[in-house]
RNA sequence: GGAGAAAUGGCAGAGUGGUCGAAUGCGGCAGUCUUGAAAACUGUUGAGGGUCACACCUCCGGGGGUUCGAAUCCCUCUUUCUCCGCCA
């Protein structure tokens, strides 16, 4: 969430770049007389408590000495501040309260760079690599692929769990299992460190990352236990840092890591879910940056930086996408989408989708390092997919089909063993 | 799942109702000494709110309670350790 003392210090700045989000201005104020009357309150009580302190003291002095008289009268004077300070605490505890909860409500401050617009058709195309091939003959789209070399079985995965759950088999399960050791691979080359991480998640770790109370319903939640099913390995892997300090030169921290991750995904039936395209589980390898403020877009350009070389080496279409204001996540500030071109399904698929989120979350997590200055400064997250499994495959199953089979991209051979699936 | 023990500052570890935000040691930082370093010595060293700066307030695993007053007593939850049971 917005930190109440930069919205103090730069209120207009604030209105005026939270309205490429369309966010009304009218929060910005609510969230400043919330905090004027929450620090009158607490004022209010500091105050309170100050004098019972005092009146304490006196109090066991008088025992002390003997003087049981005097102290039980001062005792009498007790009851009345005891009152007003248990009144002043559930008065700052809902004010307090109210506060966060509208916090929680506004979405991050976006980068300059943000284009205004209301929907993907208003993201910039910043980049753009790699050859469309030319496919003869019909181009399959990949389910039908899945089918006829029998890589994937979507009915399969329907009977056993329910739509969106494939099975891969044979080729193509190994196929999975290589692009998780290849982007591992590739990531830890970068200086990632790898991990593996819980796939469920308690509350509080849903908050510091930001998808509770914004995305309550996308995640599987495990009642019994109130557990979350985690919706991409960002929120373990960030979570680790939860309330931390951190010493600043542990900066930068680079962490990855591979998850299945679980999206309950309501609403979103349609044409565009076929096949691969939109699932409930998916595998996915991320990765995640603690950044110092000062270096967190230099971090975000190396981590865009980094996806492309992984799609430029897998040789595939691709381009990059600058989110426009309506589009960008919620906690973000400034946000890549790779998407990689499918010519059997004639568009693009997204499969990667790098993020600053600069103080919004650490700011949740109260994840911090200590400046020069010996004071506590909110360090900057980032994170990206590198890479989500599903469309890729997808990409790689569409783009390399040939009359004789599919063919397996050069750098993964290695991981698979056999270069051809037919 | 059953029985018991524990949770204190970066770490170790004292503190069982009153001037305790907390002894002591280690570590960190600054200084003295040294050509430099080490050693030794001296000082300093938790977080948040609040203030121009002080004052002041809160925090001893989380939440609640008793009391004029809680790190210290009570309830509850979580986690860790030991023993038993079960088990990939």
């Amino acid at each position: 969430m917005l930190q109440v003392p930069f919205i103090r210090d730069n209120k207009e700045e604030v209105v005026e770049r939270l309205k490429v989000r369309n966010v009304d201005a009218s929060v910005i104020d609510a969230v400043l007389s919330l905090d004027e009357e929450r620090r009158a309150l607490q004022t209010k009580l500091d105050n309170t408590l100050a004098e019972s302190n005092k009146l304490s003291k006196e109090i066991g002095g008088y025992f002390k000495s003997g003087d049981i008289e005097k102290a039980n009268e001062l005792k009498a004077k007790t009851g009345e501040l005891k009152e007003t300070s248990k009144t002043l605490t559930e008065e700052l505890n809902s004010k307090a309260d109210a506060l966060t909860n509208l916090l929680y409500t506004i979405p991050n401050i976006p980068h300059n760079s943000v284009p205004a617009g209301n929907s993907e058709d208003d993201n910039e195309e910043v980049f753009k690599e790699g050859e469309v091939p030319v496919l003869d003959g019909a181009a399959l789209p990949h389910w039908e692929l899945a089918k006829k070399y029998d890589i994937i079985d979507f009915d399969l995965g329907a009977k056993v769990t329910g739509a969106g759950f494939p099975v891969y088999k044979g080729k193509g399960a190994r196929l999975q299992r290589a692009l998780i050791a290849y982007f591992l691979d590739k990531n830890t080359e970068a200086g990632y460190v790898e991990h593996q991480v819980p796939h469920l998640v308690n509350e509080a770790s849903g908050f510091g990352t930001g998808q509770l109370p914004d995305k309550e319903g996308q995640m599987y939640h495990v009642q019994a236990d109130d557990l979350y099913l985690i919706p991409t390995a960002e929120v373990p892997l960030t979570n680790m840092f939860r309330g931390e300090i951190v010493s600043e030169s542990d900066l930068p921290i680079k962490i990855t890591g591979y998850t299945p991750c679980f999206r309950r995904e309501a609403g979103s039936y349609g044409a565009h879910v076929r096949g691969l395209n939109r699932l409930h589980q998916f595998d996915k390898v991320e990765i995640v940056r603690v950044e110092h403020p000062e270096n967190s877009y230099k971090a975000l350009d190396e981590m865009v930086e980094h996806v492309k070389e992984i799609l430029r080496e897998l040789k595939l279409p691709y381009r990059v996408l600058r989110l426009c204001g309506g589009d960008i996540g919620f906690t973000s500030s400034l946000t890549y989408d790779f998407e990689v071109y499918s010519t059997a399904q004639e568009r693009w698929l997204e499969i990667s989708s790098v993020s600053n989120f600069e103080a919004y979350q650490t700011n949740r997590l109260k994840l911090r390092f200590k400046d020069e200055n010996g004071k506590s400064v909110l360090a900057h997250t980032l994170n990206g997919s590198a890479l989500a499994l599903p469309r890729v495959l997808a990409g790689i199953l569409e783009n390399y089909q040939t009359p004789d089979g599919i063919k397996i991209p050069e750098v993964l051979v290695p991981y698979t063993g056999f270069d051809m699936i037919k």
